[in-house]
Parts: C-alpha cells; sequence; structure tokens
RNA sequence: GCCGCUGUGGUGAAAUUGGUAUACACGCAAGACUUAAAAUCUUGUGCUCUCAAAAAGCGUGUGGGUUCGACCCCCGCCAGCGGCACCA
C-alpha cells in the first residue's frame, strides 16, 4: 500500500497554495472610523474589547476608543462588573451588564439598553464581535455597526533548530510534532496562533565543515536552512513561514549587536584577562561545551589554559532577579530547580583579617573572605588564598621573611609557626614554581587531583578578628580565584577541604561545634550545621549554629570588619569567541578613548566573506588577519582605531530569537511595543532538557535587561510562561543514537517507508512527552494498524448519513472530552490510546454513526494525523479540517445513566451493584440493597459490620469485625 | 558528595490524583482465511493452586507507618537515570 504517498503528495501541494492557513495573523488592524459625535458608543465587552481569560484590555481598541471623546459604554454579561470598571480609566467609561436574559442576541436587551440611557437609534454606535448580536442591535434600528474581534493568541514555540549538515534528526521530529499538535488543536480551538520557526544558524560545525570543503559557510547555511525547511514541510508542520528567522542574516544579528551595545552602555560588558580552553594541537581556544572530560571535543588532546582579554558579560548582577522571576513563571518544578542550583545562591558574611606582616607591608592591609559559616569565626586556623590572588604577584616580587621554614620540602610534617629563618629568596621561588604549576594545569589536572591538596605556604600571617590570634596565610589551588573573594579562612574542624589541608601541612585543628554524639576530631571534620552546640567561643557558647550564625553577622557588621553578603555559583558570562562564523562584537579599540561601541547606525557590522577561516596559532579571531575589517575609525573622536575581532557566542542569536518571531521584518526596533504587547510573553515553550539551563538562563536574563531598559512591555516580567521539556528518543537498542553505534532513526527514512501520519502519530504514542523512550518499530506497527482501520472504517460509514445512535454519542462525547483535556495537559499518549479505544468500541459493536460524528472523529484525530484526517474529511467538506473548528463535548452525553458501584468487604472489592444515576445520591438505599446481594450476604455472614462507608457514585465499604 | 527524577505484566506504558491496579499498544499462544508465507481477522494472556472452571490467595523495588481503603500520603532502605561538583 503506497496510498499515503499519494495524499501526501496531494495535500502537501494543497497547503503549499495556502499558506496563510498557517499565518499568525497581528491583532487585526482597526479599519473603521466612528463619528466623533454621537451620544454614546456601546462596546461589546466579551471578546472585543476584553479579554476575560485573562482579565486584559484590547489595548488597541481601547486606545482607539479613549481617542474619541463620545462616552462609551461597555455592555456585558459577566457579574464582576466592578473588576471590568477596575480595567477601565476616566470618566468616559461606564458599565452595562445584564447577567440574567435577556441576552445580547435577544434585541430585548438593546430595548433595555436605550431605554436606561435615553438615545435615539442614531445617536449611537455598536461595536461586537458576533454577528448575532450585531444583528439583533440592527433589529432595534441601531445603523452604525462595527464588528471588531479580539482573537486570544498563544504563542507555541519550539527551539530552533542549528540546521547541521546532516537534516532533521529523530528528536526534531519528536519535538517538533509535539509543538505540531498543539499548535493544530489551539487554532482549530479558534486561537490565534503563532508557532514560528527559525535557524539558529552560527555555529562551529558549519564553520569546520567549509573550512574542510573550502566553501563559504554562508553557501553552506544557505543549503542546510533550504534541505530543514523542506523536510519539515513533508512532516508537515504548521509553522508560519512568513516569519521564518536566520540569526546569520544580518538583519536579524543587527539586532544582536544592537543588545550587545547596551550591555556595554549599562557597563555590563567588560574586557577582562580570562583564561580559556586552550587546544595545544587545534591551536585553538575553545569553548566550554567543547571541553568534554578537560579533552578538546575534536582532537582529544588535553586542554589547557591561556589568558586571552575577553568579553565578559555581567549576568551575575542579574543572579537574584533570575531567581526571583521564576515565581511567575509556570516552569516545572523541575527546570526551576535547576536553574536556581545553577545560579547557586549561598548567604554568607564578608570578612576582613588585617595582614599582620609590618615587614612586608607599610601600611595596614586586609585579606577579605567569604564565609557561608562566621558562626565557626573562632575555629579559623589558618587562610588560603588562590594562586590567582592578586596579593600573589607581590609575594612573588617581594617575599616576606619570617620565621617560619619552607613547607614544600618539609610537607606536613613541621607546623610552619615559628621555625627558623628562611631566605627571602628562597621563598619567592617556592611561591614562584607553585602558581607556575598550578596555572599548568588544566581543568581536568585540577580537578581530579581534588583529594590530594597542594600548596605553600606565603610567608604571611593575618590576626583572626575574633581572638586576635596570629594565623598562617597559605596558598592553594583548592581555593578558587573566580568565587567569593578568591581567599578563605579555614575552619578544619568543620570542613572536609580545610580539615584535608589542615592533616597535610600539619595546621592546628580547633573544635568550635560539640556534636550531640561522639566525633574524633582526628579522624573527619563535623559539617553538620543543624546539630551541636558552640564551643570554643567565648561570646557564642552555648548557642546553635543558626542563631551563632545571625549573632556572629551582627558583631561583624558593628564592627565594621564584615557584613552579611551573599555569594553566587554562577558566573559572569565569557561572550567572546575567536572564530569566524558568529556575530562580530561591535566594538571599537581606540588609541585614545579606549573601548568604544560602533555607532548604533552603522548596524550591522557585517560579517565579511573572506576566503580561509582557518584560527591563527595565537589564539586570535580568524577576523583579525582581515585588515579591511579591523582598520576602522573610532566612532567617538574619528581618529584610527582598530574594530574587535571576536565573535560572539552560540548563545547571542538564540536568547531573543523569540522576539523577533513577533515582528521579523522591523527595522527600526528590535519589534514594536504594541506586537510584543499582544504576542508576549511565549505561552508554551518546548525544548530539550539540555536547554533547561544555559539557554534559558541566558534568555531570562537578556529579557530582563531588556525589560530595565524599556524595550519589552512593562506587565511582562517573564518571557516564557510555561516551558515544556520533552524527552528523548533512543535507538532500537536502548542508546542514545549515534552513527558510531549504527542506531540512527532518520525521519525522513522512516516517513517514506510508514508515512509521514504513521511517524508523526508513533512519536506521540510512544509514552509520555517528557520521558525517554527507546525506538521500536513493532509499537509503530500498532499505529500504522490504528491508522488503516481508522480510514476503512470512515471509508466504509460514508453514504447514507444516519442518525448516531446514543451509545455512540456518548462515546464520542466522552471521547472529545478526553481528548480535550489530555492535548490541553500534553498527554499525547492517552489521547490517542482513547481514540483506538473508541474506534474499537464503535466498530466492533457496529454502532450506527452520522456522518457529522464521524467528522467529529476526524476532527480529534487531525493534529497527529494531517495527511490522512484532510483527505477523509474531504469526503464531507471542502474546507480544510487544520481550520475547522474543534469538536466541543455535549454535557448531556457525559453524565452515565447507569453508575456501577463496587461493594467492598474490609477493603477487598467482593461484589458491584448497578443503579440508574440519578440514586447515587440515595446512600441507605444503597447500602441496603448491597446487603442484599447474594455474595455479601455470604461474606458478612453473622459477622458484626463496625462500619459502613459510601463514596457517592463510586464504592461501598462494609468494615466487619473478624473472628479470631 | 550535592541537586533532581524514576522504579507497576515478557515489553512501551495507563490509573479521574486516596476508592475496581495493569486502560491502550506491542509481544506471545491458539484458531480462521491460504498449497504456503506475509497481511488481515477472532479468542486468550499478572502470578499461585487447577485437566479446566468456579472460588480463593498473592501482587505496583523493599521494610515499616497513617487510613475503612495506599501505585498515590509519611518515615527508613535498595536499585537505576540525568545534571552539577574542591563554590568556602
Amino acid at each position: 500500500m503506497e496510498d499515503f504517498k499519494k495524499i501526501e503528495e496531494k495535500w502537501q501541494d494543497f497547503w503549499k497554495k495556502n499558506p496563510s492557513m498557517y499565518h499568525a495573523e497581528d491583532n487585526s488592524d482597526i479599519d473603521f472610523e466612528i463619528p466623533n459625535n454621537l451620544k454614546f458608543i456601546l462596546v461589546d465587552a466579551h471578546k472585543c474589547l476584553i479579554d476575560f481569560d485573562k482579565w486584559k484590555l484590547n489595548d488597541k481598541l481601547y486606545e482607539y476608543l479613549n481617542n474619541l471623546s463620545v462616552p462609551k459604554i461597555v455592555v456585558t454579561n459577566t457579574s464582576k462588573i466592578d473588576e471590568v470598571k477596575k480595567l477601565l480609566t476616566g470618566d468616559k467609561w461606564e458599565v452595562f451588564s445584564l447577567k440574567d436574559n435577556p441576552n445580547k442576541y435577544d434585541s430585548k436587551y438593546f430595548e433595555l439598553l436605550k431605554e436606561k440611557y435615553a438615545f435615539k437609534v442614531d445617536e449611537v454606535a455598536y461595536i461586537d464581535h458576533d454577528d448575532k448580536n450585531l444583528e439583533s442591535a440592527k433589529k432595534i434600528g441601531i445603523e452604525k455597526l462595527f464588528k471588531y474581534e479580539f482573537k486570544n493568541k498563544k504563542y507555541i514555540l519550539v527551539e530552533f533548530p542549528y540546521p547541521s549538515g546532516t537534516g532533521l534528526h529523530i528528536g526534531h521530529a519528536f519535538s517538533f510534532t509535539g509543538g505540531d499538535v498543539y499548535a493544530r488543536f489551539k487554532r482549530m480551538q479558534g486561537f490565534n496562533v503563532m508557532f514560528p520557526m527559525g535557524w539558529d544558524a552560527f555555529g562551529l560545525p558549519t564553520e569546520n565543515y567549509a573550512i574542510k570543503m573550502k566553501r563559504k559557510p554562508q553557501e553552506v547555511t544557505k543549503e542546510n536552512t533550504d534541505m530543514f525547511r523542506s523536510q519539515m514541510k513533508k512532516l508537515a508542520f504548521s509553522f508560519d513561514w512568513k516569519r521564518e528567522v536566520n540569526t546569520t542574516d544580518p538583519t536579524y544579528y543587527k539586532w544582536t549587536q544592537w543588545i550587545f551595545i547596551q550591555l556595554f552602555n549599562k557597563g555590563l560588558a567588560y574586557k577582562k584577562e580570562m583564561p580559556i580552553n586552550w587546544c595545544p594541537s587545534c591551536k585553538i581556544g575553545l569553548a566550554n561545551e567543547e571541553v568534554v572530560d578537560g579533552k578538546c571535543e575534536r582532537c582529544g588532546a588535553e586542554v589547557s589554559r591561556r589568558n586571552i582579554s575577553q568579553w565578559v558579560v555581567k549576568i551575575t548582577d542579574y543572579a537574584d532577579k533570575l531567581i526571583d522571576g521564576l515565581e511567575e513563571t509556570n516552569f516545572i518544578e523541575k527546570v526551576k530547580q535547576a536553574q536556581i542550583n545553577w545560579i547557586g545562591k549561598s548567604e554568607g558574611a564578608k570578612v576582613k583579617f588585617l595582614i599582620s606582616n609590618d615587614k612586608f607591608l607599610n601600611k595596614k592591609e586586609y585579606l577579605e573572605v567569604f564565609t557561608t559559616r562566621p558562626d565557626t569565626l573562632f575555629g579559623a586556623t589558618f587562610m588560603v588564598i588562590a594562586p590567582e590572588h592578586p596579593i600573589v604577584s607581590d609575594l612573588i616580587r617581594n617575599p616576606p621573611v619570617d620565621k617560619s621554614t619552607s613547607s614544600l620540602e618539609k610537607g606536613g610534617n613541621i607546623s610552619p609557626l615559628h621555625q627558623g629563618e628562611m631566605s627571602k629568596g628562597q621563598r619567592g621561588f617556592e611561591i614562584e614554581d607553585y602558581v607556575k604549576s598550578a596555572r599548568g594545569k588544566s581543568e581536568l589536572e585540577r580537578t581530579e587531583l581534588s583529594k590530594n591538596k597542594t600548596g605553600v605556604f606565603s610567608g604571611l600571617y593575618a590576626i583572626n578578628p575574633v581572638n586576635n590570634k596570629e594565623i598562617p596565610i597559605w596558598i592553594s589551588d583548592f581555593v578558587l580565584a573566580s568565587y567569593g573573594t578568591g581567599a578563605i579562612m579555614s575552619v578544619p574542624a568543620h570542613d572536609e577541604r580545610d580539615f584535608e589541608f589542615a592533616k597535610k601541612f600539619g595546621l592546628e585543628i580547633i573544635p568550635v561545634i560539640q556534636p550531640k554524639e561522639k566525633h574524633d576530631f582526628e579522624k573527619e571534620a563535623y559539617t553538620d550545621v543543624d546539630n551541636g552546640e558552640i564551643i570554643n567561643s567565648p561570646p557564642i557558647n552555648g548557642m546553635v549554629p543558626a542563631e551563632a550564625f545571625e549573632k556572629m553577622i551582627k558583631w561583624l557588621e558593628e564592627k565594621k570588619i564584615g557584613e552579611a553578603t551573599a555569594s553566587y555559583h554562577l558566573r559572569d558570562w565569557i561572550f567572546s569567541r575567536q572564530h569566524y562564523w558568529g556575530e562580530p562584537i561591535p566594538m571599537v579599540d581606540c588609541p585614545k578613548c579606549g573601548w568604544v561601541p560602533e555607532k548604533e547606525e552603522n548596524l550591522p557590522i557585517v560579517l565579511p566573506e573572506v576566503e580561509a577561516y582557518e584560527p591563527t596559532d595565537d589564539g586570535l579571531s580568524p577576523l583579525s588577519r582581515i585588515e579591511s575589517f579591523t582598520k576602522c575609525q573610532c566612532p567617538k573622536c574619528g581618529g584610527d582605531a582598530k574594530r574587535e575581532t571576536d565573535t560572539m557566542p552560540n548563545w547571542a542569536g538564540s536568547d531573543w530569537y523569540f522576539l523577533r518571531y513577533m515582528d521579523p521584518h522591523n527595522d527600526a526596533v528590535i519589534a514594536s511595543q504594541e506586537l510584543m504587547k499582544y504576542w508576549g510573553p511565549v505561552d508554551v515553550y518546548i525544548g530539550g532538557d539540555e536547554h533547561n539551563v544555559l539557554h534559558l538562563l541566558y534568555s531570562r536574563f537578556i529579557y530582563k535587561f531588556l525589560w530595565d531598559l524599556g524595550v519589552v512591555p512593562k506587565d511582562q516580567v517573564e518571557p516564557y510562561y510555561k516551558r515544556i521539556s520533552h524527552g528523548v528518543i533512543l535507538g532500537p537498542d536502548n542508546q542514545r543514537m549515534s552513527k558510531s553505534k549504527g542506531n540512527v532513526i532518520v525521519p525522513e527514512d522512516v516517513s517514506e517507508k510508514y508515512g509521514v501520519d504513521v511517524v508523526r502519530m508513533y512519536l506521540m504514542f510512544m509514552g509520555p512527552f517528557d520521558s525517554t523512550m527507546a525506538w521500536n518499530e513493532n509499537t509503530l506497527m500498532g499505529v500504522k494498524r490504528f491508522l488503516d482501520r481508522f480510514e476503512k472504517y470512515i471509508n466504509l460509514n460514508t453514504g447514507n448519513d444516519i442518525a448516531s445512535s446514543k451509545e455512540t454519542k456518548v462515546i464520542i462525547n466522552k471521547l472529545i472530552k478526553g481528548v480535550t483535556d489530555d492535548l490541553e495537559s500534553f498527554k499525547y499518549n492517552t489521547a490517542i490510546a482513547k481514540m483506538m479505544e473508541a474506534l474499537n468500541k464503535i466498530s466492533n459493536d457496529e454502532c450506527l454513526i452520522s456522518n457529522e460524528d464521524m467528522k467529529t472523529l476526524i476532527k480529534l484525530l487531525a493534529p497527529f494525523a494531517p495527511y490522512i484526517t484532510e483527505e477523509l474529511y474531504s469526503l464531507f467538506d471542502k474546507q480544510s479540517i487544520h481550520i475547522a473548528d474543534w469538536p466541543v463535548a455535549d454535557e448531556k452525553y457525559l453524565v452515565d445513566d447507569e453508575i456501577k458501584i463496587m461493594i467492598s468487604i474490609n477493603g477487598k472489592v467482593r461484589g458491584e451493584l448497578i443503579v440508574a444515576s440519578t440514586e447515587q445520591d440515595n446512600k441507605d438505599m444503597l447500602i441496603q440493597k448491597a446487603k442484599e446481594l447474594e455474595k455479601i450476604k455470604t461474606w458478612i455472614g453473622d459477622k458484626k459490620i463496625v462500619k459502613e462507608i459510601y463514596i457517592p457514585g463510586r464504592m461501598i465499604n462494609f468494615v466487619i469485625l473478624l473472628e479470631q
């Protein structure tokens, strides 16, 4: 049977000719003019002036009417008049509500209105979305009638793909089908659906491929996106191609660059020497994503670090906002948690320790640390600073002379305190050696060797402010320069790492928390914050740690030695990439003015088309070799200057793409306020788990930044209302699909073999949308069988239009409700199961079915199987099924005439009772009936019934005393 | 180590959120059609006991608890998956 191919071709052709089917219409313009000399303007509330689902005004119509001096009367049936009034400002508005009959489609309504406000029919205009209402207004003689409908929007977004050379993979097909089903469902429900698609096309694979094939990345991208687009069309994704965006399009990245300039202007982008991952074999800087297990993703060489001056974006300024904003979203807990963890806020204190070596310093100098445990300050017996700490370079140049010996030679055996003289030079070399070796270590080594602590004594001492004890300052690479202040106070008794370090180098361990149970402080640190009592800390002894924490912070703040503060796991965002295929960073380095942003009117800074894209040996971007690009004038002083040659990371273009879909062709602004107000926020954002942290966080950050600038609407604090993360499709062998394993399923191949509808539907039927599942062709055949049977059933029953039996009505209406509810909550697998069940029932029982009910069946299937349903629907209707109305269940068929009540004894089901549903509240009668059942009688026998429980409409439970 | 998730038939999985556990589908078995196979259709299918049926008992990783009643709620353990990880 190759029928499906013909059907697919036929309807693909049809959809191609009717692209507007899937176009999202912007909130419709007001194309009428209402005279300003009337007595009143009557305006309908529902679906016209007010969106009652969200309790929001239709700004467009509201503004238009506000500009007219005529008094306005809002006519509505709602009982919440006060809430409607709250939405309307100014004295030109009144609300008229009749919550009981007559309704607006009865002209009596307008008679009453006319009476109340004493107007003549030619003194008013009436605006409504509904023809019936307009007609009844006309009946009483109103002539100035205007139709205006406010359609509720649904912005359904799927993550746009990176158009790789291998084409659409099964993960894309899965994700996009999930979005497409929802989009089609909502479109049929009458929503103004925006379901856009675009390309996140900058990136290394294309660059590498272009280098290898000696071609232009621009051309390669064009080919790949063309291929992706045609594959998507085959799979019948109902994207609005009118809104297609491409991150590599200069008219698009103009705005990516514009955002960067705003970041710079607000002081959120700065240049900094930062270590980057350097592959010594490829001679290239690598992004973190390209480093796998400390090795270069491509060549496998061990990655080292190199300092390069980079653009860094201060995302950390938004850390708290990014945590707090999550409250406004409807993300699943898992995603919220992941983001919170990534930001990693910890509350604690900054504390200043005075450095006591007056030989080293001739002025007072403090070492500041961050600690989450100020309650353990009395147990701080030494300090440790990172090798990259700014003080270290001073130490190498001018090492302090003191009484201790070398710590490297003697290892952990000797306390460094007061151990005799050491020459100035020796100490300097020792520190220098250690710092060098730490810096030379790869990230991998530095973390892998974590159990084995290394370090060197700095020769410095500090004064612990709580007890004025002199404690040594060490240098060790287990302290990270990038977290907190790059220096810590060490409390070896209560921190594992400090403990290991103290053990290795023979440093003092003073317990300051007494555990409730026996604890050997020579063996391990005691780290439980919640249990124990403070000791050895005179002013706070006897307190619990939490109380001591508060006390110490107060004390520190009073004495001005420290203050409460928070530290974040989140780091500032390294924004420079030394690659060709990315957005050029629109900055200019002027010898006179320093870093100056390009003038906004000169944007975009277009990526020059060049012959060679290979990275340079020195780790600079390939663009640095193109003199015509680098040479420029300073936008500020006009003098000769040099253009930045780094490009932006992949995230830059994907951070804000959802905004561009709302207004893709605007070249004056990123997107117009008006359109963002209408379309935003994204109602549902579907994407992979792998983007739940970084992409979502970066994107939310940029959005919040734009919000602060006033670029995006004020009342939309978060960009995405809901996030759905889909699962992963594994190969038939239950392994992640990969070329090397040979278990890759290509959507194009399988849909060629079984048909697009079968593949789409199977993907949705496999299991819950968010779970990980293995591809299984057997189960796919089950779906195919269903679709064949479905098709056969409809074809067999068309012809004479007969009335449906009651049984059919009940099945169909329950199905409508079930499928609608399931689609609403993305339970695609059970929605399909319900359709299978319904078809089995009506076809096995040979239920009588009307054409109308068959149409309903086809409609329910339409979001999943767009081709077959379009074909079957054409037997009944000329209109495309995909813009037909979604069926609504008739309540009267949803309640059963008869209900089954389970009878249980001591919680075990022993029988059942079938009664008319009208009797379900008659508890006494039902219990009596249950007792009379033969089976129940024998079970109860002469035992005593202790309790009788009735769950209305469900079950009866008798609790009886069992004999011993 | 930390955070999150998951555990139900031979398999993918359902269960109105505390009220008939295993819907739907796959697989398997038997049968029909066929010279035969594929396809299709029909019937059966959690386990134990039984030739079979009835009846009964046992069953949602595991041990407890709460409840008339627990896959669902609470406490403890076990196993697996994903992410992060020297973050002071």
